[in-house]
RNA sequence: GUGGGUAUAGUUCAGUGGUAGAGUGCCAGGUUGUGGCCCUGGAGGUCGUGGGUUCGAGCCCCACUACUCACCCCA
């Protein structure tokens, strides 16, 4: 019985992976850029680490997270997100105690959610994300927004929108949440199921339900907007200005609600339409409570989470001229083929001098006809293709070949490497 | 968790209850020193699994499993 990847789970084979790295690549470059650093913290934590951060009442903790007991009867969890597990190294390693602002970023970093896979949502995923630690500053919300949008659109990438919204602080949300409680309850009976439960556990989660009935109950509830405090209003209005001053195009969307109970003020999303609908592929926000929230000095902080996978499957349906990532070059410059079996052994070491030199040189490693390594090497892409003959030998040479122009010459076997570098750049 | 679709060669997929097929890929030959195109041949299948109906099942029925799409939610 043949055993498969498990559900959610997805290789990244040769064919895809040098989209990886590139995509990878910019990403780094975009964050080093900006001044951010890496970070790399480990794929399990305590359960509760995400309990904390995210919210008992939260989608991802209560349903979606990978929890396992340990051998130690612990309860730990692959990360459904990486926000949690950057502050905890953050507290734990007292980086905080540094020159403030920090700035860490992570990518291709695995990410778990146990849920049904479909397209676009894997159990597995990757994620760019860049956290900003120790920045009250809109500017800072701002930076990350823009960041974002130049990522993604050096990438060639289209019909981007920026959804902007400001969910308050604990100084104005609870009069707002009071208010908006009294009119859900008197709707309760409109509500879907879901939504009445959420009404109990976390109501401003009603808003971005995608029943008709719970949209029909909600359209004229009131929003956060409506009841910032002024502080967080001056936040919000500063955002908006620095978005316009570099000309950032953003809506600002009332209902985005986040599935992560830390967020406080600018919450966004990045969207982009799919021939199937929409998708987000970059989803974050400020989070000024939570350092706090798990033991450590009231340091504000904002960040977002980009999937990588999804990036990639938008690049995927570019059109080629559209997609301007700059894909690194895998095929062998050059293959070294022989006539026969018994010349391999000068084959083996012409394309051990030839890789010195700096060539991706390749060889046959079995046995096969002068014409089976020639179909064998135009597979792989192969640019030239060296011969050895026992003609050739004979006159101390080898054959170069262009295999586009179909044109030969001949090489001295000694220094081979060296005259064929000046031939072929 | 709920609903729809699908499951046949490495892969993409045809297949009307009666001999297991094609395209593509792979290997070889045509060409005893030369790739792409062409021609020929070859290898490659527990027809997802288990039951049932039938003289006979890839096809019909039931169950299960896997995959996939959608809902919910999200990256």
């Amino acid at each position: 019985m043949q055993i498969k990847v498990l559900k959610g789970m997805k290789d990244v084979l040769p064919s895809q992976s040098a989209r990886w790295r590139a995509v990878e690549r910019e990403m780094r470059k975009a964050a080093l850029l900006a001044g951010y650093r890496e970070i790399r913290t480990p794929v399990v934590e305590h359960t509760e680490l995400f309990a904390r951060s995210a919210g008992e009442s939260s989608d991802v903790v209560r349903k979606e997270m990978y929890t396992f007991l340990d051998k130690g009867e612990r309860s730990i969890s692959l990360k459904p997100e990486s926000t949690a597990g950057t502050v905890r190294a953050l507290l734990e390693s007292g980086l905080y105690a540094q020159a403030l602002p920090l700035k860490l970023y992570y990518t291709n970093a695995p990410h778990f959610r146990y849920e049904a896979p479909q397209s676009g949502r894997l159990r597995e995923h990757h994620q760019f994300g860049m956290e900003c630690f120790g920045a009250s500053q809109p500017s800072a919300d701002a930076e990350l927004i823009t960041l974002v949008i130049n990522l993604l659109s050096s990438f060639g990438l289209k019909n981007l929108s920026v959804r902007i919204n400001s969910i308050g602080c604990p100084n104005c949300r609870p009069a707002y949440q009071q208010h908006f409680k009294e009119y859900l309850n008197q709707r309760k009976d409109q509500l879907c199921s879901t939504c009445k439960e959420r009404l109990e556990v976390n109501p401003m989660r009603t808003l971005d339900c995608k029943d008709h009935n719970c949209k029909e109950a909600l359209h004229d509830a009131p929003v956060m907007m409506d009841y910032l405090c002024d502080e967080c209003k001056e936040h919000f209005e500063l955002l908006k200005r620095y978005l316009e001053e570099i000309g950032i195009s953003y809506s600002v969307d009332p209902r985005i609600v986040r599935g992560l109970d830390y967020y406080t003020k600018t919450v966004f999303e990045i969207i982009t339409t799919t021939p199937t609908g929409e998708l987000t592929v970059c989803g974050g926000g400020r989070y000024d409570g939570l350092v706090e929230e798990l033991g450590g000095p009231a340091i504000p902080a904002v960040g977002f989470g980009m999937g990588v996978e999804r990036v990639l499957m938008l690049l995927d349906a570019l059109e080629p001229d559209e997609c301007k990532l700059q894909i690194e070059d895998e095929v062998p410059e050059l293959f070294v083929a022989c006539l026969n079996k018994a010349l391999s052994i000068h084959a083996f070491s012409l394309v051990k001098s030839l890789r010195d030199a700096g060539f991706r040189a390749d060889m046959d490693h079995q046995g096969r006809s002068l014409k089976a390594q020639f179909k064998y090497a135009d597979k792989l892409g192969a640019k030239y293709i060296v011969i050895i003959g026992d003609d050739e030998l004979a006159k101390g040479v080898v054959k170069l070949r262009d295999m586009s122009t179909k044109e030969e010459q001949e090489i001295p076997l000694e220094n081979a490497a060296s005259a064929m570098k000046k031939i072929i750049q």
